[in-house]
DNA sequence: GCATGATTTGAACGATCGTTCAAACTTAGC
DNA sequence: GCTAAGTTTGAACGATCGTTCAAATCATGC
């Protein structure tokens, strides 16, 4: 594992500390000195590689973030010209899930840590947008094509919807697990996605389609 | 309306400015200092009236959480001995979106409050377990009764999709309204519910059935 | 081996944090 | 109008915050 700080720079060290005190406690629940003191560097060193604290949370999202994005494109441009729903979900939500869960502690901080900011109006404008946002409508164009007869304003809310179910998947805050007295795990990514899959395109198709063809959300006989 | 500060008591304007900064930065981003100069009484008050700053944050928690509770109790267990789907998520769903929606500001702040307790697992043992989980349950049970045919497990991770398309609305990050140019508006709840609903029930509809009749997700022709 | 730039160190800065406390003030009961 | 309990005030406590800086150390090219 690349996990021993011991072999990696300052810089990674210093990373991958923020990762981790983020993801649990937030951006103002952590220190620069609670950093650095995990990281096992000096408290000036966080200034002088990253300057102010903002900019060091930034980095961290970034990081890995570009890694995602590259992964999410490849998956969503190697479907084929007429993927079917249920592929292209998959394309989209696969990579973080596999990061996640087979990605090292890393992974699984920084998916507690876009859980988090995900639901935060705070970071919406700079992180969100700046990041995750063209790989997003990459996946929403794709969308469009799969579901030919939806208004386009129900693919973004078919989006929304996903983005919901995933970032509190990625959480992890075993809610779940209090709820159903340990019969569901929060960490069993695996066995969440098999379902999230069937969920979300279930719920698309429900809401995509001609507006005539809706009447409180019920199924109609005939499609 | 009653948002005029000026005719409250203090516990009262202390439980306002707290809730509507702990929405907007978090508890940590939220200094004693901030709440009581917008509330407009002295630092020290907050101490007095509340104790430390943690059951600060409690008590605007439960303040409302005990009138959506009894809310969402009455919908839930005036539905009927055999219910729709469509109005076991209504009833469960609705209460809050109409507080959010029509309850004023203060309801508004509060369920983007809610949304990020939801989203961290700091909270979840604490505030989370204490005050919604009884109503959650009373939701899963009558969902497993309105679905005989599913896996005891499939209804929670059905509940868990619903839980987190439901925060991630109130959260009212603003994202969906970039992404989508505008054409989508966060603080349209009655839109998102509208879509909410049909989206939801044909998820727990697509998971909740015999294992048997389930191929990655993908739809069998008879059911 | 010497000069130059990059990195690390240790200490300090002013500001702000949550909390405490004695004194002053207000209210209610008799 | 006096008493007692409840509430408000203003100031201060020690601790911690993000940031800065000069000096020390390290690395690198000639």
């Amino acid at each position: 594992m690349t996990d021993r700080n011991e072999d990696l720079s300052t810089r990674e060290r210093i990373l991958n500390a923020s990762e981790s005190l983020f993801a649990e406690l937030g951006f103002d629940g952590v220190s620069l000195r609670m950093i650095t003191q995990r990281a096992g560097v000096e408290l000036a060193l966080a200034n002088y590689h990253f300057g102010p604290k903002k900019d060091l949370f930034s980095a961290v999202v970034e990081r890995r973030a570009l890694e995602l994005n590259e992964a999410r494109r490849t998956a969503l441009e190697s479907l084929g010209p007429t993927p079917a729903l249920e592929d292209l979900i998959d394309a989209f939500t696969r990579p973080f899930l596999e990061k996640s869960a087979r990605g090292g502690a890393g992974w699984k901080s920084y998916a507690r840590l876009v859980a988090q900011i995900a639901n935060s109006p705070r970071w919406t404008d700079t992180v969100m947008a700046t990041q995750f946002d063209p790989v997003a409508r990459l996946f929403i164009e794709k969308a469009q094509q799969a579901l030919p007869e939806s208004a386009i304003p129900d693919v973004y809310w078919g989006f929304h919807f996903l983005l919901g179910a995933m970032t509190t998947t990625f959480a992890e805050t075993g809610r779940i697990d209090q709820l159903s007295h340990g019969t569901c795990r929060s960490d069993d990514l695996d066995t969440i996605h098999a379902r999230m899959i069937p969920f979300l395109a279930a719920g698309f198709r429900a809401i995509c389609r001609p507006a005539s063809d809706r009447t409180r959300g019920k199924r109609k006989s005939g499609h």
